[in-house]
DNA sequence: CTGAATCCCTTAAGATACTG
DNA sequence: CAGTATCTTAAGGGATTCAG
């Protein structure tokens, strides 16, 4: 278990405090499937998220339960079945996320409207 | 100049998309500082954020420019002066940026107050 | 199924030195 | 002041294997 990197930045700015919670590179979109299915598989996310490796989506589930946003329960049936959830701590973070999955929806639509000049990507 | 690397992520997920622009390591931050100071300097920010290195600095303004969220502008006096603002586009960021600026300074506040048994950070 | 552990290569990023 | 170039080290992250 590595110890958290610290984002040691300025002692008071609050962007980076809360990089410092969701800047992992998976940890927005796991909170965001979170927020719509409020309760999930570990399977289920690895579907949802399919650029994401198994293994970087167990580390990057384990840094959030760490940090209390979310909140895992195992029921120890065979085969082994977990379960993810937000936190009431990590449903705070509701109002982040959700500000970002509107600016990406927006964001792609104007993306495919005007791709005429956008050849990039 | 290298080609930016990409979330190859499930076509449509609107919160991927959003990490594609501000998930650099330091971008959302310095968003966060062209917000409430509309127009800046490459040593203005670097004041800002002294964790971020010169280097780092240069080039995640440059991803920023790249992808239209920054205008950057030279003044071509001695010595050097340039300087660097929102585009209209990068405004649209804004709600994003201040809702994570609101949850971390809550999360601040959170933090400091009972951080009797937050021993860790 | 849900993970943890190891191996190993790729990328990120600090330090330093140099240009306009 | 505002960067760029190079070099080196540390961290990120995939593939595979093992365990509960």
């Amino acid at each position: 278990m590595t110890i958290r990197k610290v984002y040691d930045c300025a002692p008071g700015c609050p962007v980076e405090s809360t990089l410092q919670i969701i800047a992992g590179k998976w940890k927005s979109v796991i909170i965001y499937h979170l927020i719509q299915d409020h309760i999930s598989h570990f399977g289920t996310l690895q579907r949802q998220i399919p650029a994401c490796s198994r293994r970087m989506l167990a580390l990057q589930l384990q840094e959030l339960i760490a940090d209390q946003i979310i909140v895992k329960t195992i029921d120890p049936a065979t085969p082994l079945k977990t379960t993810y959830q937000l936190s009431a701590f990590g449903k705070t973070l509701t109002p982040v996320i959700m500000a970002m999955a509107t600016w990406g929806s927006t964001y792609n639509q104007h993306q495919t409207a005007d791709d005429s000049h956008q050849s990039k990507r």
